[in-house]
DNA sequence: ATGGCTGGTAGAACCAGA
């Protein structure tokens, strides 16, 4: 199998982010553009812009409104699969099988509310909750895999623009990170981001629309991730973040990330 | 100065994001 470039990418709305998207495909050519928050519903999914992209292979998990994920693939997917681990039916992953055997999952982590604290903020319990359920998943996953997408949790110091100041702040918080941890231990997945750009360097992939100027101020967050079976990290060959795009007209608040692999 | 904005949907002095 020949090299595989793939983006994960929250877009904040795939139908108000069409010109974007076909910017990062001319740009950075992508075999396979995973999204999320796509927020449109199935049946209003804009499928004749993208497969005009060159984006033939498309699988959608989407709801009315909110969230909603989407895998888009110049390369055939297989065997799709919907997991829930939300309390509330939440359309949060879709998960796929490689031309080469890999499975591809495809997902979206709760924000998880404003306060860091379950009994005052439904929204953190679910957030953890769903990581739970996650983890429990994950531990029994024997294939190898990569998964990805917009984790809503910034587990390093060097992944946010101040630890200290964001320590009580939803996405940094000791708990989430334990949690994310957990997660990350079930399968011994390998951080591909931290493989590439080790810590302490600095690592964002989310920078907060209330900016005045973004890169100026430059307080972002690394919440989106790329993690793979340690049985295929040898694989990865790349993996760099479109910061850029943060810059480009009607932007997404999260920035595309790319991780290329060779062919087993 | 971590909400100062943005999108979807309703038709809001809305909700959600993080």
């Amino acid at each position: 199998m020949p090299a595989l470039k793939i983006a994960t990418w929250n877009i904040n709305s795939v139908r108000a982010r069409l010109d974007i998207v076909a910017r990062l495909t001319q740009e950075e050519a992508p075999d396979i553009l995973c999204l999320q928050e796509t927020k449109v519903e199935d049946g209003s999914f804009p499928f004749k812009p993208l497969r005009a992209l060159g984006y033939e292979h498309i699988v959608i998990h989407g709801q009315k409104m909110h969230h909603g994920v989407a895998i888009l693939s110049k390369v055939p997917l297989i065997e799709e699969v919907r997991q829930n681990w939300h309390d509330a039916p939440h359309a949060r992953h879709i998960g796929v099988r490689l031309p080469n055997g890999w499975r591809l999952e495809n997902v979206y982590i709760p924000a998880g509310g404003d306060i860091p604290d379950s009994a005052q903020n439904p929204k953190f319990g679910e957030k953890l909750d769903f990581l739970k359920r996650m983890t429990d998943w994950s531990s029994a996953l024997a294939e190898p895999t990569i998964i990805l997408g917009d984790f809503n949790i910034a587990p390093l110091e060097s992944d946010v623009w101040s630890h200290k100041q964001l320590l009580d702040v939803v996405s940094h918080t000791p708990i989430e990170v334990a949690a994310l941890e957990a997660l990350q231990a079930s399968h011994n997945w390998v951080d591909l981001g931290r493989r590439f750009i080790p810590a302490p360097q600095r690592y964002y992939s989310w920078w907060s629309y209330r900016a005045k100027d973004w890169a100026a101020s430059d307080r972002g967050r690394r919440l989106d991730h790329v993690w793979v079976s340690p049985s295929i990290a040898h694989h990865a060959r790349a993996h760099y973040v479109v910061e850029q795009a943060r810059g480009w007209d009607k932007a997404s608040d999260h920035v595309p990330l790319m991780t290329t692999f060779n062919g087993p």
